[in-house]
DNA sequence: AAACCACACTGGTATATACCAAGAGATGGT
DNA sequence: ACCATCTCTTGGTATATACCAGTGTGGTTT
């Protein structure tokens, strides 16, 4: 952390202030990637104002993307966006870990479920039919990124639930069921985490997040996969293929 | 507005109530979209709590996409969010008119401008080559929804900017200098509206907002544009077709 | 060496208060 | 009828203070 400085009156708010000065610091990697910010009450006298307005930059720092923080630990600064691209079927985590990402994926829950009304038209099934459901959490470089929910129609795969499932699934159902993904549709839309999911993350609820959902079709344009990714906003971008209508 | 109950002692946090409430408040109907939420100081008083007390439970109304603020006017609730389908390159602005959305546009500015570090590339010219900008602010329904600045190379399109630059580019592209959009790279990210973004749109500045970036090619594959829009995150969502690999 | 507990430190919540600047509407003078 | 001004309301910024609930550390006890 570099020295602080009055910079009493220059017209912008003091809280922005701190933040331009705090930006700098990462931006000359006084404070690199994952490092601790200095605290609420560390802010406070550092540059001499009260708590609520060191918090108030600290605040705008993670809602810039430029910091994250881990409940009652601190805040950190956040590493360079991870790049997803979503035109190209190929399984992130197989594409992730062909191109050496250090990723880790965490079997946070599994079970059965039944498609209800949400889930049985993406996946062209009667409501009630039987799904299987698994949640994963998934860390990048130790830092929890993503957390992903898929569900499979439990009759096309069984014993699914009882194998390895923090690998990728798109090559456990290509080796196990020879059944392997052809095409997808995918929705991506900004939201808040909800308290479960914030608190996989390792943040604070109601921060801001991108949901990416997609259906899973095999060869024959069947559906056969409904996902749903959660993740840290300001980690990722997402890059898609466009062409001319059809 | 339905009235207060004391709630004192659930658990969860006082502003948390103050939120559920409103949410239920909107999904009954009682507060429709677009209409005014109580103002901090009103919410304040109705639920005998502090106003700032009362400012965190509005922005998270905010922060979870189901209310945007006007600059000093009030809170209001958001409106259903807008599909927009990434991978089909029909021109946003010629689907949505005929698909009877209400769409204006208003231009912003427009100029020259030279290709830099980051636009050259993405355009195959070299730095320094001589691009028309111009920058435009849609409105649906009368509302501030997304900015969009677009760069395009000069040479190729003489007389661009004396032309109404209100409508469909794709169309202007078309008809005056026989170029059609084929396919396109997008980016798509999350990020924090900048000052002079959120004036614009109305909102306060640093709003989490989605960042999408097009390339757009011709038949020859060649790049003759790259625009930028910055969406209103909690008013639109993305849809997109992969296919495998290739 | 392992288990435990106390303490310091973190962010999270909350109150009360104060002043500013921008927007909206009423008021009043021309 | 028009325009300027005054006033009220709004969110935006900021201070000072208080207590709570997890986290991690270090020292003491077993």
């Amino acid at each position: 952390m570099s020295q602080i400085s009055p910079m009493k009156t220059d017209g912008s708010p003091r809280f922005r202030q701190i933040v331009e000065h705090l930006k700098q610091d990462i931006a000359e990697g006084v404070l690199p990637a994952h490092s601790a910010l200095p605290s609420e009450r560390a802010v406070a006298e550092l540059y001499g104002v009260s708590r609520m307005t060191a918090r108030r930059a600290l605040e705008a720092m993670e809602a810039e993307g430029l910091a994250y923080s881990k409940q009652r630990k601190g805040r950190f600064v956040s590493p360079k966006r991870l790049k997803y691209d979503i035109s190209n079927m190929v399984s992130f985590v197989a594409d992730a870990q062909s191109g050496g990402t250090d990723l880790e994926i965490e079997l946070v829950s599994r079970g059965k479920a039944k498609a209800d009304r949400s889930l049985a038209p993406a996946l062209a099934v009667t409501v009630g039919e039987e799904l299987l459901e698994y949640t994963r959490l998934f860390r990048i470089k130790g830092h929890a990124t993503f957390i992903e929910t898929e569900y499979v129609i439990a009759s096309r795969f069984p014993d699914l639930l009882t194998r390895d499932l923090r690998q990728s699934t798109t090559r456990l159902l290509e080796q196990h069921y020879r059944t392997s993904a052809r095409s997808g549709d995918i929705v991506i839309r900004m939201r808040a985490l909800q308290a479960d999911e914030a608190r996989l993350l390792g943040l604070a609820p109601h921060h801001a997040a991108i949901e990416l959902e997609q259906v899973i079709r095999d060869k024959s344009g069947e559906a056969f996969c409904f996902g749903r990714q959660v993740w840290r906003g300001e980690l990722a971008e997402f890059s898609a293929k466009a062409i001319v209508n059809g």
